[in-house]
DNA sequence: TACCGGGCTTGACGCACGTCAAGTGAACCG
DNA sequence: CGGTTCACTTGACGTGCGTCAAGCCCGGTA
């Protein structure tokens, strides 16, 4: 573990009331890995044996049937993912895997149980953090039913900008295959959606994205506040 | 509240680990409703107020954009919604309605926030909790995108059915309109993705139906892990 | 009994998105 | 430099599901 984890390791809602000694302590049970693009740090199916935070690099979580796969979501540097089938002692409902090369803390699934189980302000962390990804989950969902493809992309992009701002460029945060597998379409039909917003003031080529007017893409999508904070 | 309201409430994933003075001592800020079909408790967008524990009846949560609506979920006795909006001190991301009469414990937001920060087995039953809902908004997100509406429907007969069991007739938690809603698509479509199961032995009228031949049914889903426990 | 209303079903048709296939361009490499 | 690969785009076409509009069934009411 490097000097520059423990800070970002800190700033992460799991850990945002747990005291220093009480941290330095938890942190005695883990490792770090380092890992190469692709890497599969955990398989859906099988049953839970490490919590992984993201140190550097970029996750995501694919949901797997059959032959077929669909992007759930993203993760990045701070963040905890599958706390749910860790706590619950239950099969991975996801496969993550890395989209490039990342560093990943591994905690042993019993320790981290142990410890939720034990020390309160970890518990309250965990609250926090189960919170906001219910939200987001919730956000997606409500997307999918009631949203149309182009409508997605369109509450996608806005979502990665600051609100109330004017034109900006935002980083997606995955190539167009894989921004299509968030969305829940394929990747052609990806491709028309930006085509069918660049008379919107929607343009850009890789995973940089001009929108020239933010408060006309948020028109189009529909005055509602649809989307996860 | 009732006397057989107690052991409702300890059964709960939220109280598993909190001992009988705490509970009885939290309880008092909160107050039961017993309120009709319709009746909405939240509303998407405005802040939150209060928890609700559904004691009896059952509670649909809606999501809404402009005149559309979408059924995300269904809760019953037990349950203890929107925990997310109300530990982060943010707005619904949905709206609640009673789908019959029903009576609701109510827990004022600020109240129930200072005592998951300040209780630790609280906190650790709101992780158990939140963790469940995770896994089930997961399994939704992948069959969203993953499977067709019929097997949509499939999947989840499935999931109100024991596991590894002979004929069973299941019971819908709601009308033909809310499981539409539920499954992402029309009362329409579901009208005929139940026509199109009728061969694979799944009859039934109202909310009861048969299931002749569940191997045969999640053998046609696939044999994939897909939902949640 | 006749009348009415609401939920479920069925049919005809259209559209959004998937599928298949070809074309383009940039990065890499012999 | 040309060839290869891979990601993205574009076009043509098919299909699953939505939409619109009847029908059907059943329970409530006079």
């Amino acid at each position: 573990m490097r000097t520059t984890d423990l800070p970002l390791i800190r700033r992460s809602r799991l850990f945002a009331q747990v005291a220093e000694p009480d941290l330095t302590a938890m942190l005695t049970a883990c490792f770090v890995q380092v890992l190469p693009e692709g890497a599969v740090l955990c398989r859906q199916g099988e049953k839970a044996e490490f919590l992984h935070i993201v140190l550097s690099g970029r996750v995501g979580l694919f949901g797997e049937a059959g032959r077929d796969e669909a992007l759930v979501e993203f993760f990045g540097p701070g963040d905890a993912f599958i706390v749910p089938a860790v706590v619950l002692d239950a099969p991975y409902l996801l496969t993550a895997r890395l989209l490039g090369e990342g560093r990943i803390l591994m905690w042993p699934a019993p320790a981290f149980r142990a410890q939720v189980r034990a020390t309160g302000p970890l518990a309250y962390g965990a609250v926090l953090l189960l919170s906001g990804y219910w939200r987001t989950l919730v956000g997606q969902i409500k997307d999918l039913k009631l949203l149309s493809a182009i409508e997605r992309l369109s509450a996608f992009l806005l979502a990665l900008a600051p609100r109330d701002t004017g034109p900006v460029t935002v980083t997606l945060p995955g190539g167009r295959r894989l921004m299509a597998g968030r969305l829940g379409i394929t990747p052609q039909s990806l491709s028309r959606a930006f085509a069918a917003l660049r008379p919107l003031g929607v343009s850009g080529g890789g995973r940089q994205v001009l929108i020239a007017d933010p408060a006309r893409l948020r028109e189009f999508v529909g005055a509602s506040a649809l989307r996860a904070t």
